[in-house]
DNA sequence: GTTATACTTAGGTAATTGCTTAAGTATGGA
DNA sequence: TCCATACTTAAGCAATTACCTAAGTATAAC
């Protein structure tokens, strides 16, 4: 049960190298040095990158030979979405009570 | 034209203190001690956090007498959230286009 | 005018982050 | 067997972060 933490997801999410190891991943799976590969950056960096990506659960990989294969973990991701949706939700709601009142009330407040 | 910048926007929403921040302004605007009375923690604190929400643009407020008044900006909102929809899009894509390699080719592969 | 309120600014500090280089460890090929 | 490949581990370092306390500055209320 990797996943489940905002914080990790979004702090993953923060940095340019690990957003573009995602994006790389969103279009299939590739190898550690596949992944370094567009990036001006030590390979030790880049794996670092690569496990806070996994902690956070939004990657997973696995060693096969010498080469470890990456793909993105769709759950992860889902879940960040949804607490958008929330708030989304959330603000929509309450603009929609504002709209129902104002219908009511147009001019001064009952209060 | 503040927004627009990923990385602020993921950093803002990867400490607890902030999202929850956004997640009270989802509800409706507030105040600064409004924003800080849930935290544990000093106003000057609350204040950083605040202009790291502004800066990313998640957050816009205003000041009027002795009272700064806080709401959520919903276009960076959306745009986090777009990042999302194109990760899954492209990801959802790749699948398809597996599944269907598999339908043609059942077993082994042509190549 | 005095005082309380609602922030704001200015430091300071311990922990974390994003790199680096150097030196490993397996694995696969010639 | 020797050597290249594909990572991996370890140590270090400058910059950033997330707080803090102390001391401001405007407003509002009395």
């Amino acid at each position: 049960m990797p996943g489940g933490n905002l914080d990790l997801t979004f702090q993953a999410l923060a940095d340019p190298t690990r957003r573009a190891m995602v994006e790389r991943l969103s279009l299939g799976p590739a190898s550690v040095s596949e992944l370094a590969q567009p990036h001006a950056m030590s390979l030790p960096a880049i794996v670092q990158h690569l496990a806070l990506l996994e902690a956070s659960g939004l990657v997973a990989s696995e060693k096969v030979g010498r080469v470890r294969t990456c793909r993105i973990a769709p759950a992860a991701l889902c879940l960040a979405e949804q607490w958008f949706n929330q708030r989304r939700a959330e603000a929509e709601q309450r603009l929609d009570r504002l709209g129902e009142h104002l219908r009511k009330y147009p001019d001064g407040e009952p209060r």
